[in-house]
DNA sequence: CACTTGACCTGTCCGC
DNA sequence: TGCGGACAGGTCAAGT
């Protein structure tokens, strides 16, 4: 669940909370999850102070003074979560957090400061990952060389976007937005709003689309991507920022998670949830039609 | 080749 | 109440 807006709101938490901080244990259990066939643990992680946290894509990217990078997918249900040692809170309290003590079943890693803080990755289903790797080569793994344009780039205009969605012409419009070759950090939930936005049905070829279309699509999916990050991402279920809070950009959707409620346009007409390039997509059926 | 489907996992929810 | 099955959605491998 964790696309663009969600990375990034976790990455602008621990850009405050880990850079100047020294790694002194990591504690790891699934090996899947981390670390990486390759690289001595001891060696490039234990004592490395961490420098900066980047993102590409759904990607973040920790840089540590070592030269080596932990480099993060949260997929679909991953959590990175900071914990200073003298913080104990868990779910109900009022800051919002929605996940209680750590670690828990869902830890999969722990790092730890020499100031006794903790970074926590929770993963439920397991799907994300953490590697460790030379800082130098994280751009040259398969998925930064394949990997489209950030869509809150300058330069990603919507001439831009358009040239991107048409080398899949012949696919569903949808499809093409999910594709991370195509577009970086677009996942079902940004894919489904900024749809609804340019009123354009999801399972629209990508030829037939015209350039007031493109138009019309880039600037909702510019807008629905800044608003999220302004509400601090959307929280399905899974999903907290470094802090384990909640994001509250769902309470402004449109469309995601809303069928059997009024489109906003139409008072009269209901959403409904339909499938398209095997996801739940959430449709307008009076906005959006083939 | 271009595109679609299945696998990877676990937890939750729905219907019988 | 218990249980099987569908579903959730990011990405890559395998299939059409």
């Amino acid at each position: 669940m964790p696309e663009l807006p969600e990375v990034e709101t976790v990455r602008r938490g621990l850009r405050e909370l880990l850079p100047g901080r020294t790694i002194a244990k990591a504690e790891y259990s699934h090996s899947k999850s981390f670390p990486n066939a390759s690289v001595d643990v001891d060696q490039s992680l234990i004592g490395a102070t961490i420098m900066d946290v980047r993102r590409r894509a759904k990607v973040l990217i920790i840089e540590l003074s070592t030269n080596y990078s932990l480099v993060i997918h949260l997929k679909m249900t991953g959590q990175l979560v900071f914990r200073s040692h003298k913080v104990r809170f868990g779910a109900g309290h009022p800051n919002d957090s929605l996940i209680g003590d750590l670690p828990d079943r869902s830890t999969r890693v722990t790092l730890t400061f020499t100031d006794h803080s903790k970074l926590f990755f929770n993963d439920q289903r397991k799907f994300g990952w953490m590697r460790l790797m030379p800082s130098t080569e994280v751009p040259n793994i398969d998925f930064m060389q394949r990997v489209g344009p950030e869509p809150l780039e300058a330069d990603f205009t919507w001439k831009a976007m358009r040239d991107r969605l048409l080398v899949h012409r012949k696919t569903s419009i949808k499809a093409a937005l999910l594709d991370q070759t195509v577009i970086a950090g677009v996942g079902n939930i940004y894919a489904d709003e900024s749809l609804w936005g340019a009123k354009i049905h999801p399972a629209t070829q990508v030829q037939s689309l015209g350039d007031r279309d493109f138009m019309v699509l880039h600037k909702a999916l510019v807008d629905v991507l800044t608003l999220s990050i302004e509400k601090g991402g959307s929280t399905d279920r899974n999903y907290v920022d470094a802090e384990g809070k909640r994001g509250n950009y769902l309470r402004f959707a449109n469309v995601f998670r809303r069928d059997g409620q009024a489109c906003p346009r139409h008072p009269n007409i209901m959403i409904v949830k339909i499938k398209v390039a095997g996801r739940g997509t959430h449709i307008c059926p009076q906005c959006q039609q083939l």
